[in-house]
DNA sequence: TTGAAAGCGCTAACAT
DNA sequence: ATGTTAGCGCTTTCAA
C-alpha cells in the first residue's frame, strides 16, 4: 500500500506523497479515531497516549487534508473576497483589513478579482460554490449599476444561498448584509465645511450617477448647500464618472470657461487626482483662485504635505467590519438584515480655504 | 434519504443542502460514473444519456464539491500567495498581475498578508499546505533579512515539499524559482541618467541594508558612479531603511545641514516620498536646488503633472510572470532552478536634472 | 456505452 | 479510554 504510493509518486511525477492519518495510527500504534481525538482535542484520550500520538505527528511531519476535513466535516473554514479591481488603493486596504480578523479567526481567504466585470464575476461566485465557502465578502463588479445585470447577480446570489455581505457599493432590492459608507452625510459635511470655510458659490465634480454611490454623494451635497443657505447652480455640477481621466478634462475645461465656482467637492480620490492633475496644468493655484475638498483620504498627498482637505472613512475599517458582520451572520442565519455605515472623517488642511 | 438531509438542514440551520453527484444520477436515472463522465467529458457516453444529466444537473443547480473532487483527485486547483503588506501598492499591483492568469487558467487563489512577520508567514505555510495547495508564490516577510528567520524559512519549505516561486525579495542559499528585479542594473543606470543630466555630485538614500535588495541598490549605484569616472562620497551616501518616515529624517538633515550633493538617487517609492516631503517642507526647489531619481514610479505623481524621474519595473508583469514561472515547475519539477528577471524601464521628466 | 465497487483522508456515532 | 464502522462526494478501474 505505501510501496504503491510510492510508485505513482515516481510515476506520476506529481505525487508527494504526504503522510495520512491511518499512517500516524499505525505508527503509534493505535486507531485512526484516536489520533483524530487527538487532532481534534476532542473526546477523551489517555495522556499517554497523546503524547506517544504526538511524538509520530511531530516526527513525520503529519499535515491533515483540508479537502477530507471538509468532506467529512461537511464544512470548510474558508471564506471567499471578491473585489473589482485590488490594485485599487481602496481595495487593498480594505483587504488588509480582512485578512486581520480573518487571521485572528484562523480562516483562509480565497479571492478574486473581477475586474469590473460582472461575468468574471459571476464565474468567481460558481467557483467559491464549488469550494463552499463559509461566507462571501462582495464588492460588487460596477455594471452592478446596469439593471440586468443586478438583477442576474441578485439571482445567483440568492441561488448560491451562501452568508454573504456586500461592501462599498449599495444598490436598492438587496437584501443582504453589508458594509457601507456615509456617503450622504459625508458629502453633506464637505458642503457645510466649504460654507465654514468662507466660500459662497459651490460647485462639484459628481461621480457616475447611474450608481447609487455617486447620486448619494451628489445628493447629500446639494442638499447641504442648500442648508447653508445657497443654491447649487446647474452649471456648477460637473457630472464625472468617478474616474481621473474625466474628472480631468472637466476641470481642464472648467478653468478654460473662465468662470468657476470658488470652491468645489470632488467626489472620490481619482476625481480629486484628475482635479488636482488639472489646476497644476492650468497654472490655478489652490487657495488662490479656487479650494477644493475632496471625498477620500490621499495618504501621498499628506506624505507630500500637500495640503488637501477631504471627509473620508477608515478603509481598514470597513474590511474588518465586513468580515466581523459575515461571521454574526454564519452564526445566526435567522437574524434581520444588517447595515453597518461606516462614519466619515473629516481631515483640513487649508485647501478648503480660499484667500482671495 | 432526501428527507434525511433536509431534516438536518433545518434542524442545524448549518446545512444549505446542495444535490450531490448520487442525487443527479438517481434524477437522471443513470449511476454515478456516468454523471461523472458527463461532468468532465471523459470516456464514452451516449449523446442522449448527456443531454438528460445535463438536464437535470441545469435543473437542480448542481455544483461538484471542490473538495470531494480533491480527495478523490488527490490534486487540488489552487495556488497559494503571500505577501507582506497588501495594502503596500506594489504588492496589490503584483496579486492583480498573478489574478489575471490565474483567471484564465482557472485556478483559485488563496490568500495571506503575512504582515513581514515570520510567524504569521509560518503558519501560513502550514495552512496552505494544509489546504494541498498546487504551488505557492511566496513574497518573503521582511525578517527574512535575519539569518536565523532565513534559516528556518528554508527548512519550511524544504520540508513543504511545494512547488515554489519566490518574488521580489532575493537571498542567498535558495534553492527555489524566482522573478526578482534587475536591482543592480537599474541603480546603476539611474547613477548614468544623472550624470547625463549634469550633475557631478551624487548621493543616495539607501534602503534597508540588511536587505539583499537594499545592498545591490547601494551596490549598482555606487558602480555606476564610478564608471561615471567620479567617487561616491561617503558623506552622501545616506542609509535609510526602504520606508518613509526615516527618508523624510534623513533629507531634513542633509538639507539643514547646507551641503548636499546635485544629485540624489532614492531607492525606493517610499524612500522617494520621504525625500520629496523634506524638499517640500525645507522650502528645496528640485530642478533648481537638488535633482532627483528614483527607484520606482509613483503613479500618482504622473496624474498630478508633478515631474518625477525614476526607473521602475512592471508590478503587474512581475505578478504575471510569477505565476507562469510556477505552472511551469509543477508541469516539470525536476527542470533545473530558474530565475526571471524583470527588466527596468526609465522614464525621465526632468526631476533628474539641475539647472542653476 | 454503462454500472458496480473500491478508495481518497478524515470524522463521528456507537460499541466495548 | 479506545476501536469499529459507516459515511462525506467524487473519480476511476474493472466488468459487463
Amino acid at each position: 500500500m505505501h510501496l504503491n504510493h510510492m510508485w505513482n509518486q515516481l510515476h506520476t511525477r506529481r505525487w508527494i506523497t504526504l503522510i495520512t492519518i491511518k499512517d500516524v495510527a499505525q505508527l503509534a500504534g493505535v486507531s485512526k479515531a484516536t489520533v483524530s481525538r487527538v487532532l481534534n482535542n476532542s473526546g477523551y484520550v489517555n495522556e499517554a497516549t497523546r503524547q506517544k500520538v504526538e511524538v509520530v505527528m511531530k516526527e513525520h511531519q503529519y499535515i491533515p487534508s483540508a479537502s477530507a476535513v471538509s468532506l467529512s466535516r461537511q464544512e470548510t473554514s474558508t471564506i471567499g473576497v471578491l473585489v473589482p479591481e485590488i490594485d485599487n488603493m481602496f481595495y487593498g486596504d480594505m483587504l488588509h483589513g480582512i485578512t486581520e480578523v480573518a487571521d485572528q479567526k484562523e480562516l483562509s481567504l480565497i479571492f478574486f478579482d473581477t475586474q469590473d466585470n460582472g461575468e468574471k464575476e459571476a464565474r468567481a461566485l460558481r467557483t467559491l460554490s464549488q469550494q463552499r465557502v463559509r461566507g462571501l465578502i462582495l464588492a460588487p463588479a460596477v455594471d452592478y449599476s446596469n439593471d440586468a445585470m443586478a438583477s442576474n447577480l441578485r439571482k445567483q446570489l440568492n441561488a448560491l444561498n451562501i452568508p454573504l455581505v456586500i461592501v462599498d457599493r449599495d444598490s436598492d432590492n438587496m437584501p443582504w448584509d453589508g458594509v457601507f459608507y456615509e456617503n450622504y452625510q459625508s458629502s453633506y459635511q464637505a458642503a457645510i465645511e466649504l460654507y465654514k470655510a468662507g466660500n459662497r458659490r459651490l460647485g462639484v465634480i459628481t461621480g457616475d450617477l447611474k450608481l447609487k454611490i455617486g447620486r448619494d454623494r451628489l445628493e447629500g451635497f446639494r442638499q447641504g448647500v442648500l442648508d447653508c443657505g445657497l443654491n447649487l447652480r446647474e452649471e456648477d455640477i460637473f457630472e464625472g464618472d468617478f474616474l481621473t481621466p474625466r474628472a480631468y478634462e472637466l476641470s481642464k475645461a472648467m478653468f478654460h470657461s473662465g468662470d468657476w465656482p470658488q470652491a468645489i467637492y470632488t467626489s472620490n480620490n481619482s476625481t480629486s487626482l484628475g482635479f488636482l492633475k488639472a489646476t497644476h496644468e492650468c497654472g490655478i493655484e489652490i487657495g488662490r483662485d479656487i479650494a477644493v475638498i475632496g471625498n477620500d483620504r490621499i495618504a501621498i498627498l499628506d506624505m507630500l504635505g500637500i495640503p488637501f482637505s477631504c471627509v473620508y472613512r477608515d478603509n481598514h475599517e470597513m474590511g474588518r467590519v465586513a468580515l466581523r458582520m459575515l461571521l454574526e451572520r454564519i452564526e445566526n442565519p435567522d437574524r434581520p438584515r444588517n447595515i453597518y455605515m461606516i462614519p466619515y472623517s473629516v481631515q483640513l488642511s487649508g485647501s478648503e480655504r480660499i484667500t482671495k
